[in-house]
DNA sequence: AGACCAGATGTGACCGGTAACATAGCCAGT
DNA sequence: ACTGGCTATGTTACCGGTCACATCTGGTCT
């Protein structure tokens, strides 16, 4: 029952296993007698050479590795297709690993693995990355290229790849002040996240640029990106501030929790409250009102790092780390309304 | 600059190759000052081993092939993701490949693939499999404990994993019955999927025990399962059976197309017209209204089919093929409204 | 002191491919 | 007929681990 290996093929074909190696890797001095025979016997012992003995010997495993926070959440599920897909077109597999939020043995112990399974490339999707100072990671660099995704780490070698957050933060709010808002409240991701401060940062340039002085009553900072925070936030704003009338939420669901929060306040969005969020996950465009949001190119993030990894895998050079960062283009629907004079005033 | 190996440690370390490999799979039989020796020989060398070489010698992998349709689809990424941290739990890597829909050569190029790296169990997640039939797929079920998740393909040995489609479509529409809703339009997905078939068959069990008869002008298939494509369908159900009180829609996003298009012709939700999805994802709690849907246990679809592996793994028997049905549950929101005496009567 | 035993350590084959080189057979050129 | 060169095929080592078994060492028992 077990498997028939290169030399079961070659004794049933009468041939040496390098004459069937070279067969099954299709190079061309191979009389085509010899290979017919070599086929057939391949067929009858449903012959399917093991990639493991491959690798071993070529020293390639044709495997990219990478690592996560959360496969399932879209961000990240979105980064993985891309990586997928890129990696396939290229001829790696992609091997995965979701690490829990936060657990440096957890990060440690994939690492460590990707790295005994010779992965041929490493894309680390962890934005709150722990061990960033840690050896293994430095150590991974060394052997193999690395990609970081959305983290702000220096590691000396790795490439990055992001979303250009502050310039996405900074259209979102700009938007808002082109549409004559002057008290514009943010709802932040959590603030360890380095895509929320990059956001929030933006949010600042925005303001400042229009003159407006910052206020930190505005500045709403959340535990998490989901919906449940992106309520509460809403709330606590009304009570902090309550004649804000534009709101830029750094996530989709934290922008539909907050329109949640104001209409059970009764307040309409966008004629009472204007609302810009960041993702454009696929409802927004559905939702009502349409949600004016920044998006951001996820499976394009993916797609580029398994790119980087199969360049400088062909080249074959070590080069230092580059930096990526893919525009988030601001599309404009149905949640932000103009202010007239009366109300841009007030 | 090439990786140690087990050999340079030993020599470092002044013992064989044998008693490296004792120390770094912890056996007891070594001194402790060997065992010391032999790990600075390690730290110094920055030995790593590989895990290629131990998958050659020892016949194992610790990895499981998953192949999707898409894996930034909601319903696979969760799957997905549940299958990867089920399988982490017991030590396995999971390998990903999404191939196109329809591709029978992507179909048969990966499962190739993945019996190549010798997989030690198999997810196919590919609700229109098109090699149903083909030698590859037999050959796999044969070698390597095979899971199908919401596929209806009869293979000999394989388990099977998938929703209780026709009875949350039951659910669904029962719930619209028990609302004293009797003119219920249903929007599907692509026929060709099996648990769109599957839900339009739980839809007609609940109105054959109402004793509601059938009506084909009330079901809409739809070519995705997209906002479009409910937009479109909802449309097209409003010109050819303007009495429709009730929609049930197989998924929250045709739901949500639904609705969009019902708000576009001047109807509420649920007022005018009740919706029913079938999903439940995240944005469909803050939805306004919050959508009364379907929860469909997409992760713990993942994490079952990793553990019917291991545990075929585990026993290694060659059971015959399981079914599992995991059940979808109604969730309860407010997107259907109770019809009063006269409308229900009308 | 000799025999025996258990635990520590070493030796060599093996897993299933690939790579480098060796060999055999055949034809052309002189 | 002899040599050179080309192509088809075979031989052997090697990749880096694990496994089965051999050997060595020191202590205990009689």
């Amino acid at each position: 029952m077990k498997g028939a290996t290169i030399r079961d093929v070659a004794r049933r074909a009468r041939v040496s296993h390098q004459t069937v190696s070279r067969v099954i890797n299709g190079q061309e001095n191979v009389t085509a007698a010899t290979r017919e025979r070599v086929l057939d016997a391949i067929r009858e012992l449903e012959y399917v050479p093991s990639a493991v003995a491959r690798s071993l010997s070529s020293n390639r495993t044709h495997t990219l590795g990478m690592v996560t926070t959360d496969v399932s959440d879209h961000f990240f599920s979105e980064a993985v297709a891309g990586a997928e897909a890129e990696a396939r077109k290229r001829g790696y597999f992609l091997i995965i690993g979701s690490i829990e939020e936060g657990s440096e043995d957890d990060e440690r112990t994939y690492l460590r693995l990707m790295l005994e399974r010779r992965v041929e490339g490493l894309i680390v999707a962890v934005p709150r990355l722990r061990i960033a100072d840690d050896d293994i990671l430095a150590d991974a660099v060394v052997r193999i290229p690395t990609v970081l995704v959305a983290s702000d780490i220096e590691l000396a070698g790795a490439d990055h790849v992001d979303i250009d957050n502050r310039r996405g933060g900074h259209e979102a709010t700009g938007y808002l002040v082109a549409q004559r808002h002057r008290v514009i409240a943010t709802i932040t991701g959590p603030l360890d996240w380095p895509s929320a401060r990059a956001r929030l940062d933006g949010y600042r340039d925005a303001l400042r640029e229009a003159g407006i002085a910052a206020d930190r009553a505005l500045v709403e900072p959340c535990v998490d990106w989901g919906l449940e925070s992106g309520r509460r936030a809403a709330d606590r704003l009304l009570s902090s501030a309550p004649t804000l009338t534009a709101i830029f939420a750094q996530s989709d669901l934290l922008a539909l929790g907050a329109i949640a929060a104001l209409r059970a306040r009764g307040l309409r969005v966008p004629e009472d409250v204007s609302v810009v969020g960041f993702d454009d996950i696929p409802v927004s465009s559905v939702f009502d009102p349409p949600l004016t949001t920044v998006r951001q190119p996820m499976r394009e993030v993916g797609e580029l790092a398994a790119r980087l990894i199969g360049d400088r895998a062909a080249s074959s050079r070590r080069a230092k780390g580059t930096r990526h960062m893919l525009r988030a283009p601001l599309v404009i629907r149905g949640s932000v309304a103009r202010l007239d004079g009366a109300r841009a005033r007030a």
